[in-house]
DNA sequence: TGTTAGCACTCATCAGCTTCGAGTGCTAAC
DNA sequence: GTTAGCACTCGAAGCTGATGAGTGCTAACA
């Protein structure tokens, strides 16, 4: 059995009903609606044929239709009309990027905050891997009689900070020269070199020597502790108003979920398109969110390091305007942050 | 009617039985309980007259009783035993408190995280007002050939930042000396002064009118947005547990009061004292947070200036717990920011 | 041959009913 | 003053039948 055009149009309707109410969809439903011109009869007919090969399931015998997981495949492989968003949204979203006080991350913070607002979906970016960027300046400024705050800025404008002790009775400006000395010295390295790069440093500096001692272990514990953060999550209570999680059971396994940042980035992982992919249900390995559908997208931020962004709804979300959405942010995004480079 | 050496001994038996099991209490279950050695219709006698006297509830006829907010109030007022923390339990809470990379406002991001972990309820801290703090150093850091990273780090230790744009074409060195000019015009200025300060600093420096300029505008933007901005949240999802919640549209609407940071502040507001107090019920003037119980507790951070930190819960919540847990991160947190300065 | 009207059938939902048991208040005895 | 006994109350849980949305099948129609 082949789907042949009706078909298509059956199912499309199907979902898209499915898609708004969440409940199975009648033949008689199907029919009244326009567009499609058949009694509730025929409709039936291809119901059933739609069931037999896999597209749609039903609850129990006298209920409606439910499409199944290879149907929303179906559905945004050949059946998905791109809408586009009013220029009027589009400009709504962009001006909350724009704040130009913020850093990076808070950039980011904000760009999950739109992207959950845009969708009533849950958002999740995670920021580019550190490794791969390049040091640009890093500086020491005095906070207290015996700390500093370490700053590192990278090639993609990205700002890591961290406090750090220091020997009493440094100035200022013996600070900020032992500064000019680290730029100097780290400049257009890889985080990941900086290890290296410090321990040389050791070596030459017996007078600095505790200082620079602390400034690497706390480097590398940020460096360490990257593959777990800088994970930001947006409208993480949204999916509470839909009917899939009126289950407080549910709600509460889902929730506790986007607590693991871990599973998050397992979940978010993607290869380096900047395309739109689409996970539907179990497609996504995460057992957890095996009825959830998750739909990314890539942006950069400087000239090779890629970040994701990304939403979690249900597997009946409103793919057309999630996709919309994520396509239009990722762009944004990329051009927001590439002003900081 | 008074209340005799039996009824509160009754009353108290009765709460503590409803803050475990969140069920009416039946007279057999106070009588079977070891300490009441009453009979049944003894108790009911009592509760009877508990009844009236407005501490006590009953949903309907048949059932058990339930506490009335009233009889929360005596409670905490008279009934209450101090529970100790274990040392181990005392130890690990403050491990986690001291990670010495981290700013004042990661210190805060972990204690929030702290409190929910070990009450298990949603925990609240709102950091101190700038506006009574004082400029330490301010510092200028390069970020990108025409953006600055503007750090204002204040007596309290407590560092903020904003990027800023600045003129093409400035060194590192350049940055540093108008730095330098910064921190000696405004050290010990309160944060409010910046205003005048700018003003002046803007007249007289008609070569980086610019750069002043823009600085000036981000830091009122940023106190502007301070009453809004540091209000921490941990443990959102925690109230989710409790049958209190099982509804999940009471559970939404709790969320998205967490939300709004204005309610958050409004609620943990709290006279000068170090003391522990616990809002109950209506006491607190949020209508949405009137079946829940609030207990807060101040920390200092620097010499002056209060910070709140809070647990909201059901109002059957463990208060003798939250209590210890909140006199003890109140002075944890303390101690910890206090070495910043 | 494809489409549709008609009809018997299925099954979730809901209202109304009964049963069960936890808990009460009252009374009388200790 | 305390307690045993007992009638009473009322929610929770389980059962029943009515209702209606929806189906599959068959036969008639274009």
């Amino acid at each position: 059995m082949q789907l042949d055009e009706r078909k298509y149009l059956i199912l499309q309707a199907i979902i898209d009903d499915y898609i708004v109410t969440a409940m199975p969809v009648g033949s008689r439903t199907i029919s009244r609606k326009s567009g499609v011109g058949f009694s509730p009869a025929t409709i039936r007919n291809e119901m059933s044929d739609l069931e037999e090969l896999g597209y749609l399931a039903q609850p129990h015998t006298s209920a409606g239709r439910v499409p199944s997981n290879k149907a929303y495949r179906l559905y945004v492989d050949h059946l998905l009309k791109t809408v586009k968003l009013t220029s009027d949204e589009r400009e709504r979203m962009h001006e909350h990027l724009v704040d130009k006080s913020k850093r990076v991350d808070g950039v980011i913070r904000s760009a999950a905050d739109v992207l959950s607002d845009a969708t009533k979906y849950t958002s999740v970016i995670v920021a580019p891997k550190l490794g791969t960027l390049r040091i640009k300046h890093v500086q020491l400024v005095p906070v207290a009689e015996k700390t500093a705050l370490l700053i590192i800025v990278t090639n993609a404008g990205i700002v890591k900070d961290a406090v750090i002790r220091v020997p009493g009775g440094l100035s200022a400006d013996e600070l900020y020269s032992i500064s000019r000395m680290l730029t100097e010295k780290l400049a257009e390295k890889p985080l990941e070199a900086v290890r290296q790069e410090f321990a040389e440093l050791l070596r030459n500096n017996a007078e600095n020597r505790r200082l620079l001692g602390e400034a690497l272990q706390v480097i590398e514990k940020k460096l360490e502790s990257e593959d777990q953060a800088d994970v930001v999550i947006g409208g993480s209570a949204n999916l509470l108003g839909y009917p899939e999680y009126s289950d407080v059971n549910k709600a509460r396994s889902f929730l506790a979920v986007l607590e693991s940042k871990d599973t998050i980035r397992r979940v978010l992982s993607r290869d380096g398109s900047m395309e739109v992919t689409i996970r539907i249900g179990p497609e996504n390995q995460v057992p957890a969110l095996n009825d959830c559908s998750i739909v990314t997208a890539s942006y950069r931020v400087g000239d090779h390091s890629n970040g994701t962004l990304g939403i979690i709804g249900p597997t009946r979300m409103n793919y057309n305007r999630v996709i919309s959405v994520l396509d239009f942010m990722g762009r944004a995004l990329s051009d927001v942050l590439s002003e900081y480079k």
